[in-house]
DNA sequence: ATATGTGCAAACCTTTTGCAGTCAG
DNA sequence: CTGACTGCAAAAGGTTTGCACATAT
C-alpha cells in the first residue's frame, strides 16, 4: 500500500484541471504548470496525472487521436469528441447504467462498466464551414 | 483521389482478419502474415490496415490498454474489454442509434455516431481465481 | 508509362522508467 | 530517519514516413 504524501506539484495539477472544462493533454498539463514550477518534468506530470486518476480524483479520457486527456470533473458523464478539430466537450447527458444490462445478456463474463464517446462536429467547426 | 491498385498484401489482411474473430493487433497481424510473406513490413501492414479502415471493409477499434485492434467484421457491433487480459469480445447488443439523440440535447454541434466498449471480466478470467 | 504499393530503416509521439537526490511525515 | 516524490534523461511501445525499387493497370 502507498501512503500518499503531499506534494506542491500534484496540487497544482489538480488544480490546474478543476479550472478548466476543455479536457487538457499531459502536454498541455505541463506547459501550463510550468508558469508556476519552471523546473517540473513531463515525468512528474505524468506520474501525477496517473496516480490521480488511479485513486479516483481526476478522469482519464482515452481518445483515438493524438493522446489521452484529463478531466478534473469526476461526476459521472459522458464526452463528445470533434472529429475536426479533436476537442472534447461535456454532454449533459445522465448516466446509462441500464445498457449495462442490454450488453450482458448472451455474455458469459461480467460486465462492470462502459465508456461511451460521441462523435460529429463542434458547433465552432460548422460554423467555419 | 485515389485508385487503389490490388494488392497480394492487402487482400491476405484482408482475409486474415475475416478469418479471425478475436480482434487481432497489427502486430498479431504481421507475425501472421508473415507466413505467408515472409518479407512483408511492418510499414505495410499498417498501410494497409489504415487503408481498409478508411474504405471501411475493416473496423479499427481503439483501446486504452496496448495498441489498436482490428475487425473484419462491419456489421455494427459494440466489444467486451476485459480488464484483466484484455480480450476483445463481440457482443448480442442490438445497435443503440437512439442514444445519440439522447446526448443531442442541449449539445450545440451536430453528433453523428458512437463508440461505446464495455469493461469486465471475461468468462476465462473469473475461472481463473 | 505512371501512379500506387512495398520493404527497409529512421523518425515520431506519447508514455514509462531507472536513478540519484529532495522532501514530507 | 524513511518512504514517497522529483527532475533528468534514456528507453519503451506503437505508429508513421521518406526513399528507392517493384508492381498493377
Amino acid at each position: 500500500m502507498q501512503a500518499l504524501k503531499y506534494s506542491r506539484q500534484r496540487e497544482a495539477i489538480k488544480e490546474f484541471l478543476l479550472s478548466r472544462t476543455d479536457h487538457p493533454t499531459a502536454d498541455t498539463v505541463y506547459t501550463n504548470i510550468r508558469q508556476e514550477f519552471p523546473n517540473i518534468s513531463l515525468g512528474t506530470v505524468y506520474r501525477n496525472l496517473s496516480l490521480l486518476a488511479d485513486i479516483g480524483e481526476i478522469l482519464k479520457i482515452s481518445t483515438s487521436e493524438g493522446g489521452d486527456r484529463f478531466d478534473g470533473n469526476t461526476m459521472p458523464h459522458y464526452h463528445f469528441i470533434c472529429t475536426k478539430c479533436n476537442s472534447v466537450i461535456d454532454l449533459d447527458l445522465k448516466n446509462m447504467e441500464h445498457i449495462n444490462e442490454l450488453a450482458s445478456v448472451n455474455f458469459n463474463g461480467k460486465i462492470e462498466g462502459h465508456i461511451a464517446h460521441f462523435y460529429g462536429q463542434c458547433e465552432k467547426c460548422i460554423s467555419k464551414h
